[in-house]
DNA sequence: TAGATTGTTAATCGATTAACAATC
DNA sequence: TAGATTGTTAATCGATTAACAATC
């Protein structure tokens, strides 16, 4: 099952994608070994971070020499659990439900997509990517019969708090919510939230707040 | 023009959003008046940190009172930006290209579509939500003919870069990415990443750590 | 071995929280 | 006026950076 770590600061865990992206791609170019300082230079930490944050998950480095790119490659994909897999269903077969359902990518790192929901007939017995789309009055039976651990809510936000909660009582136990609200959940239930509109918003404010130094 | 702030720390910046989803969703249900206590029970944040965010901007409330939600939410939009337009382009129109813009909010907010663009021949002359679907070699003229502020890149990765650069060479002042990589841009062009699979693998890591204290 | 670079401790910096005088 | 709550300064906490001994 691997290593489990508590502790760890979300600053440092928001930074581990990164990681395990530029060790991608570093491999990908042959590139087999690297130095905290070559690495900080480029994804722009600072050579001190990246060793404080590696540290935290254990010594994947050799004084002297640097780090394996292969090695901490799958150490990274490890601590990040792309190793394990994950029963997963999205609900919202609009746009954004079918961008993601199909994002190859995420079925090849063990998002296992099972099924999606939606609410217009006309979607209802389709296939998208080969997965099929339901009802979304099956939502909780398919949810709880199928294993299912991930929930993606690509709703109008009206109806994400609905469905979390029926995610919530079918056994999920984690969402990934693109709805524009904040949702309710048991404080055991793992919420990750894509707010677009906030995004774009940070966008707006630098946009109109750009006036350099003075 | 409004105001104009610099030396803003991104954590609060980061911050604002969420403030204006509040203070709309307050104002939705006619409540008119906050204080700093109530508003940190609804959002979540500290009093205190309430406080210390909004006095960043101004003194928006009133000893002894609170803070009048109708003024406080212009406030905050006047903040974001949301008071100015933005001629704004989308690259890509797949799904992802598609769901943005069909998201109406956005139009509302003064983020102003004038176009999308694809290399797919079958696209090209579409309309998305009523906005013309061109071919992406058409990029460049249009986006510096009309005055494009935001370019938002809904592209496969490998595609990405190039785009960034026709962009920024037709004068865009802004990019807003969701392909899953980090763009080279000159330092004066203000870059927004959604990394879709980064937020996936942050749900992932917590899903597969998510053993309490011990 | 000498040079390079890690792992790790200590110092610094920045962000959050607490406290309270000002004042509505 | 008395009570409430802000704006703001001071204290604390946490995260980042610097430094360097350990060691490959």
């Amino acid at each position: 099952m691997g290593k489990s770590y508590n502790n760890i600061s979300m600053a440092v865990i928001r930074r581990l994608p990164k990681y395990h992206r530029y060790l991608k791609e570093l491999l990908d170019k042959e590139v087999y070994r690297i130095s905290s300082k070559e690495l900080s230079v480029m994804m722009g930490f600072t050579a001190s971070q990246i060793r404080q944050d590696l540290n935290n998950f254990g010594g994947f480095g050799q004084q002297g020499y640097g780090y394996n790119v292969e090695e901490l490659y799958g150490e990274i994909k490890k601590i990040l659990g792309l190793n394990n897999t994950y029963g997963t269903v999205i609900i919202g077969a609009g746009n954004l439900g079918q961008a993601i359902a199909n994002y190859a990518n995420f079925q090849k790192y063990g998002f296992n997509l099972k099924a999606l929901f939606d609410v217009n007939p006309k979607m209802v017995g389709i296939k998208i990517s080969d997965i099929p789309v339901y009802d979304v009055d099956e939502l909780q039976e398919f949810t709880a019969k199928n294993n299912i651990e991930i929930g993606v809510i690509c709703t109008p936000k009206e109806f994400a708090q609905d469905i979390a909660d029926k995610l919530v009582k079918s056994g999920v136990s984690s969402i990934w919510n693109f709805a524009p609200v904040d949702l309710d959940v048991p404080e055991d239930i793992i919420m990750e939230n894509v707010h677009l509109s906030d995004s774009l918003f940070i966008l707006s404010y630098l946009l109109s707040n750009n006036n350099e130094e003075a």
